[in-house]
DNA sequence: TCGTGTATAATGTGATCACATAATATCAAT
DNA sequence: ATTGATATTATGTGATCACATTATACACGA
């Protein structure tokens, strides 16, 4: 019989690296897979479908899918169905103030801990971007954007708004990989730089208004993608 | 035989009422004695240890700590063991700064939607907090003072960042408790009090300057415990 | 054709077990 | 007595099963 009525999924899969948890493992598949929108809002999303598609026992599946409704990446409505959050405008925008709030917030408090071992980092995984961008690379691309983010903000060592930042992401998390999709390549590379520089002079405001242009580039960007509305809750 | 070694712990019950799933019971107990210190920091918790002092099985132990430690209440260390985080003065002084960076957001995003009965709710929820002080609960009295906080954030439809809040609610747990142990019910009351006022005329300047010093009349209360370093880090 | 009630299937939760691994206790050698 | 190796215990993870609950399919009647 098997009529796998809920394992539709087109899932990218990543290939289980030794030593990694099994519950590791479908989290960070889940995630990467939500963050770069394959698994779209609205459909609904079961233990034992995904386990059967991924070739585990439900057991991984149930703490991986629990972790992402934890971080409001997915939404375990009150009937027996999870789903990915349908998005709206207004949520939408409350996002983007947060990220610019948290993330500003973020790199500020970091500056003072930025060694010259971290901006090499930060240079580094900037020309990643670049190259990732001129391969077509959306999927890499955001996951590097991100790691930049991260890196930059984990310098400081009493750091607690990482975790509420990643959670940001990946409730924003396909309309991102959108925002790349459309994104002229000079513009992540432009805040990048000027990011890096206003850490180099020690210019705790300059940063703020650096980080604060990547995001909202980021925002404008997906504004100007035609259709975007399609994307959003209410819109058949 | 039963030696229990990780069974040490003195955990305040909570009565599991009908309809509600042990994995929340579980979880709803274990964040209540993390937010009045009931489990103190760097002590060690097992599934099976919790699972057979809440004699239940296993497997909604396991649910709850994760999401706990998803939510940052505790720290799954990587060996195998999962403690409360001990404090430092440095986190401390973050996780008092992103609470008025994100409440005070919050407090200006919800005020346009505020309505009559949530000004009524809000005067209600104060009430019980000045007769939990008067009764010296201070569990309850924690607990309100959250409901109150959560309850004018939520009064925002898209609002995202309550569970934001939460975590850094959680993390602070102990301390928060200890605040209000030592606080003078009159600073409650007052900034409770000047919150509504600040809302009752749509003075969202006057709503911020409220919830900041709501919020730091408790980190003021905190810092003149005496012997409160002995709570942080790195002191026997 | 469209609702309505019933039967079937699907799902999440919780329990129990097996297994690999890490912590702890035990004991021998110096 | 202290240290190091070994044995025992404890623990988290993952798999499988049972059960209650909910969604879905299907047949019947208007």
């Amino acid at each position: 019989m098997k009529k796998l009525k809920t394992a539709g999924y087109e899932l990218l899969m990543l290939e289980k690296t030794a030593g990694l948890k099994t519950n590791q493992w479908v989290y960070q598949l889940l995630r990467t897979n939500l963050l770069c929108g394959k698994i779209a809002p609205g459909i609904p999303l079961t233990i034992r479908g995904l386990a059967e598609v991924l070739n585990v026992s439900p057991m991984p599946v149930r703490e991986a899918l629990h972790r992402l409704a934890c971080e409001g990446a997915v939404e375990a409505k009150t009937n027996r169905r999870v789903i990915v959050p349908l998005m709206t405008a207004e949520k939408f925008s409350e996002l983007c103030e947060l990220r610019i709030l948290l993330e500003t917030h973020a790199a500020e408090n970091a500056l003072p801990y930025i060694r010259e071992s971290d901006i090499v980092n930060l240079e580094r995984i900037d020309a990643s971007i670049n190259e990732a961008v001129q391969r077509g690379d959306v999927e890499t691309t955001s996951l590097l954007n991100q790691e930049f983010h991260r890196h930059l903000y984990s310098a400081n060592p009493f750091q607690i708004v990482v975790p509420l930042v990643e959670s940001l992401w990946l409730q924003l998390g396909p309309f991102s990989r959108i925002a790349i999709d459309k994104l002229e390549k000079i513009y992540i590379v432009d805040r990048h730089i000027e990011v890096i520089e206003a850490i180099k002079q020690q210019n705790g405001f300059g940063l703020r208004r650096a980080i604060e242009a990547d995001i909202r580039d980021g925002i404008a960007s997906i504004k100007t993608v035609e259709g975007i509305h399609t994307y959003f809750k209410g819109v058949a």
